[in-house]
DNA sequence: TGTTATGCCTGACAAATGTCAGCAAAGTGT
DNA sequence: ACACTTTGCTGACATTTGTCAGGCATAACA
């Protein structure tokens, strides 16, 4: 298991590409059967993020990795480059690919549904397709390279400052108005909530709250249409 | 320096306390003088603190932390047990007496002002005063005992259940409507906001975002009182 | 059946970490 | 000036950690 090349881990090359819209994966060559190192990369995969998500990154070793995901503890260096390598193929699965669909496309897609419902059903989904990546990120941000957090970053601003186009529809209100900004980041924190919180109200119905919730949005929305600056 | 008696790190002695209004301190006894003692401590918490919020709990090394504080290596077990009994006393200084006014008690104490003001200034109070202490929770529940979490959500459960009062009150709902529960940890997320998210919207004038976020708190509030069951 | 390619594992290393024993230094009161 | 108390610190310990070199087993192929 000789010719191991790994991806440099922070590589500064590219020639001031603007966006990146995934992090980067290191190239790991330790084992030739693609789909091999593919299946086991998510057992590897897998079981590093739960024990990401029970305790911590950082206090996570390979060795727990690997006893979890019956890899050894030299060979999985034959499929992962180091574990920050993982953290971000991690993010990569649950952050940017986690196919949880934006609101602005639903709306789009289901213009014969209520704001509410589409809302309610928006946050449904998130709650339960990005679950883990929103706790993942959240836990994680300090031991991300500012590269990767800046790529992070960017996802988020960029689904922002589509919601806000979305509010600015909705409201009506002038493109300048810098409070739909303030709404559509309000927006997507609430999508935050579910995960986040949910250590807290384990007894309430998931239902109830998404509704609840999409409601609250659905107001904050409407309000914001209200007390426009007349135009 | 030979006496040092350190209180156990979990102690599950107490006869079924049932609730703890903060983490358990242990007590250390390496250094006399008491006042001096606390300085010391000080010196080492606000240490910890800029490092914790910068570089995680985990991967940041005692030596670091002596480094930053100027305290010795080995003096720093005179002053504090054990890493996890820093964050302890930084949560306790941060989380539990942060200082920061609780939204029901300005209701009370200011019922001339306007909800919307009062919300307004109740944001602003948390986001200044309780900003790091958030930020460490959100980022250290992993490295918590169960213990020390349940303590941690049960002043959060017992700051909730007052909000969902308040609320009940605003609204005229009776008293078992989940929603009221619901809207108030939303509120109480949404007080988080500004910590949370702070490595996003640098741009934002502080005020406005305020000032937005609690006009829509009190959207949500009315439009809960709107669709109330008839009674 | 013998050879070879490919994935797997034992064992180890250097570095870093939490923790402290025991001594040096600095006050403090007489 | 001296004895004693209290604080600070050098140096080191046992462990844990990330990482890998190099050999081993096995299955494919000749």
């Amino acid at each position: 298991m000789k010719p191991i090349q790994h991806t440099p881990d922070s590589s500064g090359l590219e020639p001031a590409r603007p966006v990146k819209n995934e992090l980067l994966e290191a190239r790991v060559a330790g084992v030739r059967n693609a789909s091999l190192a593919e299946k086991r990369r998510e057992q590897i995969c897998d079981a590093a993020l739960e024990l990401f998500l029970q305790k911590g990154f950082a206090s996570t070793t390979i060795r727990d990795i690997c006893a979890r995901s019956g890899v050894n503890q030299a060979s999985i260096y034959d499929y992962i480059s180091n574990k920050n390598d993982i953290l971000r193929r991690l993010l990569n699965r649950l952050w940017f690919r986690s196919g949880a669909p934006s609101l602005p496309d639903l709306l789009e897609q289901h213009p014969e549904n209520s704001l509410q419902d589409n809302v309610a059903f928006y946050l449904k989904e998130f709650w339960s397709k990005r679950r883990k990546g929103t706790l993942l990120a959240y836990r994680t941000v300090p031991h991300l390279t500012k590269e990767d957090r800046k790529t992070m970053r960017a996802r988020d601003e960029q689904l922002i400052s589509r919601l806000a186009e979305s509010i600015e529809d909705l409201t009506q209100l002038p493109e300048n108005d810098p409070r739909t900004l303030v709404v559509a980041n309000l927006v997507l924190f609430m999508a935050s909530f579910g995960p986040l919180r949910d250590w807290l109200h384990q007894d309430l119905d998931n239902d109830l709250v998404a509704d609840t919730v999409a409601a609250a949005i659905v107001a904050m929305i409407e309000n914001l249409a209200r007390y426009s600056p007349e135009q």
